[in-house]
DNA sequence: ATAATATACTACTCTATTGTAGCATTTATT
DNA sequence: AATAAATGCTACAATAGAGTAGTATATTAT
């Protein structure tokens, strides 16, 4: 039950800066507090931004902020953009082609983890977090 | 929401082996069936038997056969034994420390999903599976 | 205009997982 | 004993994800 570090670094950015959406963020400020390799960051803002969560503003005094509204961005929404949801939404055993009525051996106990993290991924947006519990990002 | 390559795997192979516990399976019956590398799965079968999950019997007419009872082999216990749990039972952000008391973000999101994995993986056994309605491995 | 400070892009390196090749070892059959 | 058919082991290759380096481009303050 993993998310690859893309997905990990992409939820722990965009919740950081939903804390406080208004504000805008520099990517070095954000290297700073969240202790992401910084051009790796960089790419993956570019990413974000291209997806249409964020702005990226450029030049001096330039750096992101939110483009759509934090409650308008599902959790799944960020995992589906940077590495995809495929893998998360199908099978456990990783078969391709696979339905409720040709089940594999694992679906049973399968799918009750899968619509787990599936209903909580879909239904919770950015702005559902509790900001007032966390005290990490 | 994914295991590793070998993960599934070693699930498919043990829960295919589970649906007839007494039977010695060849390697080679094994990739026919399941469909996975020749090298790869001996030196997995390799690793099940040496993590005492199987027997291994060589030389001619040799093969593979349970060691333990399948009701004893909790489909967490071969995650762990080929992969780890850790990362399962760990957080989806990847932080290293943590705890209830110090919690990031997305913590409040995070554990339901988590435990659900968890008890599923680790209140399901091999002798669980409903391999009436399973058609495929 | 120029310098300073920010993001964008491209290509490369590093690493862990996954997969492959080849030979060694074991044991039943003959 | 020789052969055949099975597993065991070690080292290497391929791949994908993660991270780095260096340069280009954009914008603002002066
Ligand atoms: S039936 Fe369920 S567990 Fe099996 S292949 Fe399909 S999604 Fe995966
Ligand atoms: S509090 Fe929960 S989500 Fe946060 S780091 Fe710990 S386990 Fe992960």
């Amino acid at each position: 039950m993993k998310l690859t570090n893309t997905s990990e670094y992409a939820l722990r950015i965009l919740t950081y800066m939903a804390k406080d959406p208004a504000q805008l963020y520099s990517a070095k400020s954000l290297v700073e507090k969240l202790n992401i390799s910084d051009k790796y960051l960089r790419r993956l803002m570019t990413t974000l931004s291209k997806q249409g969560f964020i702005y990226s503003i450029q030049g001096r005094e330039g750096g992101y902020s939110f483009r759509k509204e934090p409650s308008e961005i599902r959790l799944a929404d960020v995992v589906d953009a940077v590495e995809g949801m495929d893998t998360y939404a199908g099978c456990v055993l990783g078969f391709e082609e696979c339905s409720c009525e040709n089940p594999c051996v694992m679906h049973a106990t399968w799918i009750k983890v899968r619509e787990e993290f599936l209903s909580v991924f879909t239904n919770t947006t950015l702005a559902d977090i509790d900001f007032e519990q966390a005290k990490r990002y």
